[in-house]
DNA sequence: CTGGAAAGTATGCAATGCATACTTGCAAGC
DNA sequence: GCTTGCAAGTATGCATTGCATACTTTCCAG
């Protein structure tokens, strides 16, 4: 009787590693990095803390995890958003229309998940910023705003950088709540008027 | 003789908590909030840990403290930056010009002290941005732009927050190490000529 | 079948934030 | 000039955390 064993606690758990990072990833997500705790993880996963650093040197290490994956959470919504209005409207303001997709796809990112926008760009954040630049993910997400600036019409450095700055900026009054939505809805027009 | 006793220590600091809100500055602009302890700091103060807690009662209270004059110090920059450049250059272009210098040293503040920059509007910095607020501290930074803004003729709530937008991203992406000096300059001066 | 590496466990250490109970000494009132 | 009350310290302890080390179990390759 009872030839499989579900119950019986397996030694061997075979997936802690995904499990780690997910668990992270949505503790970063609901509460932030600083109550994140690695034994939490752990318990809750059915391991023993220590169980972590055959996956993870560092508590560190797991969040760069974290953040890589916000990344590519970010550019996918970027290009979502980008690709719902890439059709619609009128060949002339189209590209104008683009701009103003791509940066209020990052705005609302970083509304929606402000504890782990600013871990992605806050000092934690370095070494996973570096891992997603090396995966594609980050530099994808710039590139939204880059192909959308471009159809525009507004090519260069300088115009790009504007372009994610105030993006950027908005982002975070947004996420710290400094600024509400229909201010920076306002403030992301006024800039695309002028584009 | 010895009337003095200055080697004995004396059971009342008299100064610790302004003695512990240095501290805490000094190495929050050094090396970040993650690693300040209230333990070293009382410890270099020469006191026991639990006298923190006679002045603050928790370590986040300290670190608002922190934040305030954070505020204080961006606000004192932005003015003295504004003010440099007041009185110089043809009365035409003299409004584009302060809003410049406005949006140049809020960014240049923001790499100067990273960390202190990332305290001040990360999720820890929400309380002291309150006291700030109520302080007329963060009310006064901003109020360096929205007048630079306005004797620049630009007037309205999507001007103002586009600029402070702006400044508070490229402030953040200097600050995270993504943009480089030169790129941000050239990207403050795209917007200010379009100003 | 078997041996060795991968993935877990058991245990311990130092540090931290914070709580509670006791002590010291400055300053205000008589 | 006492004394006495209260603010500002001390002493001590607890739970939690990240991380280290040494041992054990399971899987899988040869």
């Amino acid at each position: 009787m009872d030839s499989s064993r579900p119950r019986k606690a397996r030694h061997h758990h075979g997936n802690l590693r995904v499990v780690l990072i997910q668990a992270a990833y949505d503790h970063v997500r609901e509460h932030g990095v600083d109550s994140f705790s690695l034994r939490d993880a752990t318990r809750e996963a059915g391991v023993t803390s220590a169980a972590a650093y055959r996956h993870f040197a560092r508590r560190a290490d797991l969040l760069t995890e974290v953040v890589t994956r916000g990344f590519r959470e970010l550019s996918a919504q970027m290009r979502d958003r980008v690709a719902e209005t890439a059709a619609q409207g009128e060949p002339a303001g189209r590209g104008v229309r683009r701009v103003l997709a791509a940066g209020e796809a990052y705005v609302e990112f970083a509304r929606s998940e402000p504890h782990l926008f600013s871990l992605m760009f806050g000092p934690h954040g370095a070494a996973g910023r570096e891992a997603a630049g090396a995966a594609d993910d980050l530099p994808s997400a710039s590139l939204q705003l880059r192909e959308a600036l471009s159809e525009a019409g507004a090519v260069g450095e300088p115009a790009f950088l504007h372009a994610w700055g105030l993006a950027h900026g908005l982002a975070g009054l947004a996420a710290a709540g400094i600024a509400d939505p229909q201010q920076v809805q306002e403030a992301l027009e006024h800039f695309s008027a002028g584009v």
